[in-house]
RNA sequence: GUAGGUAUAGCUCAGCUGGUUAGAGCGUCGGAUUGUGAUUCCGAAGGUCGUGGGUUCGAGCCCCAUUACUUACCCCA
């Protein structure tokens, strides 16, 4: 019999005590920034049924969904014998009779989900946080798992542009407790981005453009230009997008450059929807974090060539980048006004955002910006000399738990050096020595592992002195 | 789904144009006045070189297949 070697499925990760330690570090953060900001934790269930999924993050988004083989004799489920026309017809038709349940692709559908079968009972308008692991059936790359956690906060129930301005503080709060410094909140619209489509009078596809439009950071303006070619765009319209692409200036100069080049090609009628409400929603964004006194303003980064995740968005577009570390965005988001219609209530309007924690994760790891207290160990160890000691260690071992402080005594009697050893790969802070020595003098000799010092203290006075010390 | 790259000790990797018993660092374990780590020194264990075929007197190295991992594209956190 061969033993064969363990491993993980591709794109999963184990997460070590380090790594775990770390990881609710950031999580504290967002989660203590969320409730600062009204919202309430929401979570829902690992699987959804494959009806909630499917259809909502488009052809692609469907081939990415994990599904969930039915339990029992699945060739011969409810809804029939898989047939061999099913087979012949290919995976797409067999896989309603073999599979009703797939693993959850982001937070957001579920949210709409959750807000539509809780309507009755939901106070509008619903802020809510929610932070769990997503799956997505993708090939994994750097910074690109196929299970990885979301923080989404979303509101649903108002239009409020108040609702944009403070996701740009949460965000903002956030990376900067969480020691980063050189980022950029990308803030775009749907409707500046339909605008400049508009304005070359409806030729090619609008969602070839902005995917096009979108890598001009990645590929240049070479690449977007040999793109647009490829996908039918003529050259002059191509000139013109780039005439919009290049608007330069401070948030309220890209405003009004747009907004006269809007107004020269004609897209500013309808001052409700489209290029005039984009700039004006952004305008409005701008103003209330002004009001706010948000002081980071130059980490926004209007940037017209934000075009991501547009299969619902209809709003204000979110993206952040960190400078100076190759990882992708590590948080999205923007409005979405009708999110809920496809289950049946229309009318909503919503607006959230999510951040990456294991991109976020990979940028603190290589900026080194883990504090270094983001482990879990026991505060002390006590060493375990010999069995003469034990009848005192213990009670001054459940004596320490008692104060709130852990600690633990080496199992075993052994080598000091191990014991040591043990502590210092364990980031143990404190190691406690009561041996023969100090017990002839009723004393015990607390050693500080990171400064390397040491000081004997009353055997009375110990869960004081390390009190004292945490 | 498309295109590359890699696969040798627990980990990171050497291994020259194919040639005896396949190496290093780190880690693990043991020892150096039997009460002191992070920071000394010595020693040991640990590999049928991803798997299966082929070429050859001879393959870790060349060829084919296969699997896994990885990077990039599409798309995305």
């Amino acid at each position: 019999m061969s033993v064969q070697k363990p491993s993980i499925p591709q794109g999963t990760r184990d997460f070590g005590p380090v790594q775990v330690a770390r990881r609710n570090y950031i999580f504290g953060i967002i989660r203590r920034v969320f409730e600062k900001f009204g919202f309430a934790p929401l979570e829902t269930p690992t699987m959804e049924n494959l009806s909630v999924l499917t259809g909502k993050y488009g052809d692609e988004g469907d081939q990415l969904l994990f599904k969930i083989l039915n339990s029992g004799d699945f060739l011969n489920g409810k809804k029939g014998p898989v047939t061999a026309e099913d087979l012949a017809a290919g995976s797409k038709a067999t896989l309603p009779k073999v599979a009703e349940k797939g693993l959850r692709y982001d937070l957001t559908v579920p949210f709409a989900r959750y807000v539509v079968m809780n309507r009755g009972q939901l106070t509008l308008p619903f802020k809510r946080y929610q932070i769990q692991p997503v799956w997505r059936a993708d090939r994994p790359q750097r910074g690109r798992y196929r299970e990885f956690v979301q923080c989404d906060a979303d509101v649903v129930g108002t239009n409020s542009l108040l609702c944009e301005a403070e996701i740009v503080l949460m965000i903002d709060e956030v990376l900067t407790s969480l020691g980063l410094t050189d980022f950029s909140i990308k803030i775009n619209h749907r409707g500046v981005l339909s605008g400049i489509y508009q304005a070359l009078g409806g030729v090619g596809r609008e969602s070839d453009l902005f995917v096009a439009i979108d890598k001009l950071d990645k590929i240049g303006q070479d690449g977007v230009t040999k793109e647009l070619l490829e996908r039918g765009f003529p050259q002059a319209a191509i000139d013109k997008v780039f005439a919009y692409l290049q608007v330069g200036g401070s948030f309220a100069e890209k405003l009004e450059t747009l907004r006269s080049m809007f107004g020269a090609d004609g897209t500013l009628q309808d001052a409700a929807a489209g290029p005039a409400k984009g700039l004006q929603d952004l305008a409005e964004v701008q103003q209330y974090l002004q009001d706010f006194g948000f002081e980071h303003f130059e980490r926004l980064d209007f940037d017209v060539t934000l075009a991501r995740g547009l299969s619902y968005y209809t709003g204000c577009i979110f993206e952040v980048k960190v400078n100076n570390v190759q990882m992708g965005s590590i948080s999205g988001g923007g409005r979405y006004d009708n999110l809920t219609g496809s289950f049946g209530l229309p009318g909503l309007s919503g607006v959230g955002f999510s951040f990456g924690v294991d991109r976020i994760y990979d940028v603190l790891e290589t900026l080194e910006l883990f504090p270094a207290d983001a482990v879990s160990a026991p505060l002390c160890l006590l060493a375990n000399f010999d069995a003469e000691g034990r009848p005192a260690l213990l009670p001054l071992l459940r004596g320490l738990r008692e104060a709130g402080l852990s600690a633990e005594l080496y199992p075993e009697v052994s080598k000091l050096r191990k014991q040591f050893e043990y502590a210092d790969k364990r980031g143990i802070r404190y190691m406690l020595l009561a041996g023969s020595e100090e017990r002839a003098q009723g004393v015990v000799k607390l050693r500080d592992m990171r400064a390397g010092s040491e000081q004997t203290v009353p055997a009375a006075e110990v869960v004081a002195t390390l009190q004292g010390l945490a």
